[in-house]
DNA sequence: GCCAACGTTGGC
DNA sequence: GCCAACGTTGGC
């Protein structure tokens, strides 16, 4: 599948980990809350049926790609975003025309040496990779067919 | 807990 | 449209 595209997403573990993922209905899940506008465009243009996912733990110890998910469902609109109870709740956002959109994500392999971080830095041929770039925030990010093989190989993947 | 980097908000 | 203030992210 030439067409296939990679991705990064980051979730901090404290609050849904990827054995969380796992653990869900199917191993699968929406990837509800994304409130950045560069990563909704990504959510709702970029990614599609059949990428690829490298599941990157945040705010953790240790900070680390953990696993690999596959997207099962393309966007459609993060209804987080409607309830007032929500902590994503945003009342910009209107059923008839939503701000903000999720895709769903189904775990397919654990790391069973999880990629850290640190790991990550020097590897020949991630020098450009988004999540080692000064200042990178994005909580969803583009990884090039490269990249993703590169961090997938040195995490050793086992299939769930 | 600290703080740098970044995004958003709102006064003007 | 500018930009200061503020809030958030996320590594350390």
């Amino acid at each position: 599948m030439s067409d296939r595209h990679y991705w990064l997403v980051k979730s901090e573990p404290n609050a849904f980990s990827f054995d969380d993922l796992v653990a869900s209905p199917e191993r699968t899940t929406y990837w509800d809350g994304v409130r950045n506008y560069q990563a909704r465009n990504f959510i709702r243009d970029g990614i599609k049926k059949g990428d690829l996912v490298l599941f990157y733990h945040s705010n953790a110890e240790p900070t680390a790609v953990v696993g690999v998910a596959r997207v099962t469902r393309e966007a459609y609109p993060d209804h987080t975003a409607f309830d007032r109870k929500d902590p994503h709740y945003d009342p910009k956002s209107k059923r008839e025309a939503p701000t903000w959109y999720m895709v769903d994500v189904q775990a397919v392999e654990r790391f069973v040496r999880p990629v850290t971080l640190a790991d990550l830095r020097g590897v020949k041929g991630l020098e450009k990779m988004a999540l080692l770039q000064k200042g990178s925030r994005l909580s969803v990010q583009p990884v090039t067919a490269r990249e993703f093989e590169i961090v997938r190989t040195l995490g050793t993947p086992a299939a769930l």
